[in-house]
DNA sequence: CCCCAGGAAATTGGATCCAAAATTGCCAAT
DNA sequence: ATTGGCAATTTTGGATCCAATTTCCTGGGG
């Protein structure tokens, strides 16, 4: 149940775990993007030699959220806005993708029960009519559950693992969730209702139509909000746990 | 011109060089899927010690073409029938993205000549009515310049990446092409021919429509290859450098 | 005042060394 | 004869060491 739907622990080697670390650091944005990975300090900031790391970052890299140059290091890659819409753009086919191989198939009672606790779960942390910033942890919970459930029932492995890779940009993972209006998040909420029914239906291409536009606007929401502050976007995703309240130095 | 769109000569580390070595040697067949990787092996066998190993074994894991068991090492991975035919299937959903994409936009008067070249090359390569083997490589580099093509002209990095991952399959690879069939490889190029066109013109979705049926129909054909002769497909793709020719066990 | 060259310091990549875990083989007991 | 357990060997993961490249700083020349 608790466990992820990908792999168990099957890692228990420290590379595994300093990369966890680090991805954690940079979507986070704890490492800002163009700042050099020195692998030295690095190290003994994580307690570990510099042969785990050095495999740590070498995975990072390929997965894409770290650039490297031979003989002169790694550093945290920054994604240009065009980018960031590009994966919402290239997530967004994906998952239409995956709603139409998910309506296609024979969905059982359980599946239908689980896209019901979902959306109920939905409707009850909405009910309110305004959400509460305190329920925003679990709506986003929620949220991601919802998407991945389509992409497992969807039986394609490839589209999961390049959605996951969309998700691996900081600022775009399906864990921001920046509707700070109320009705937009009603309405997003409302396309998990219809998405839900559709595929229980078999109505394949509707429920690709509505998941397209559902990612989509998601995606033009945050362009927008980063064209206007890029910084500020990470602010609004909770972790105010930014030690030093001289953060805002817009001096 | 020559230089492939990805990345220049930017890997000049053994561990790159050594995981080109290792990523050919599992799509070519050389390394057979469920094969350990030994390191010791490895390392003096490419004449490099097990630290540029490791690193290279990290990245090829990432990208999924090998398993990784912590303190039991990494092993050739398998691919099912159904992943191929799942690969084939998202790809065609991306492909076919790539060619609303670049429709939508203004094609330049290079692009168009670029196609031409590209479309007429394959015509003469096809215009003595059967195709000449020895004529193979060079019809193969045309159709993964043509494909590549387009997902460059779609300007959208994620398209290319997830397609070149989708690639990252033995026997998947564009490099593979094993229509025997005279009739059905001339089919395919005609649907170049329309795809280019269509491209050109701005129609989008009809370029996107044949491009999706382009490339699943050539996964049919593999996926029915595959069911047939799991093993004989190997040979069909050049490299008939298999030393012992006792090599066609089919009793 | 700026720019280029040269050398010192810092940093990376690769090799080697060591500990921990897994695999293998052997022997005894049922 | 088969199975279970124990020990030796193999193999992996991590730490340390060394060479090579890069970066940075300084000083001299234009």
């Amino acid at each position: 149940m608790s466990t992820a739907t990908t792999s168990l622990p099957s890692e228990i080697t420290s590379a595994d775990l300093v990369a966890k670390t680090i991805r954690e650091k940079i979507l986070e944005g704890e490492l800002e993007p163009g700042r050099r990975l020195q692998q030295d300090h690095l190290s003994d900031m994580l307690g570990v030699s510099r042969t785990p790391l050095r495999t740590a970052l070498a995975m990072i890299a390929q997965e894409g959220l770290i650039d490297y140059e031979a003989n002169r290091g790694y550093r945290v890659r920054a994604f240009s806005i065009s980018e960031v819409r590009d994966a919402f753009a290239v997530r967004a086919q994906l998952e239409g993708f995956a709603c139409r191989c998910a309506a296609s198939r024979k969905v059982s009672e359980v599946t239908i029960a689980k896209f019901d606790a979902l959306v109920t779960e939905g409707d009850r942390l909405l009910s309110g009519g305004t959400l509460d910033p305190s329920l925003l942890p679990a709506y986003r919970r929620m949220n991601v559950q919802f998407h991945q459930l389509i992409i497992s029932l969807a039986g394609n492995s490839w589209i999961e693992s390049f959605v996951r890779q969309t998700h691996n940009v900081p600022l775009v993972s399906d864990r921001i969730i920046l509707w700070d209006d109320y009705d937009i998040i009603y309405r997003s909420h409302d396309d998990h209702h219809r998405i839900a029914k559709a595929i229980a239906q078999g109505e394949g291409i509707r429920a690709e139509n509505l998941m397209i536009e559902h990612v989509i606007f998601a995606g033009k929401l945050l362009a927008e909000k980063l064209e206007m502050d890029p910084q500020g976007v990470l602010m609004s995703h909770g972790r105010t746990s930014n030690h030093s309240p001289k953060s805002h130095k817009n001096g």
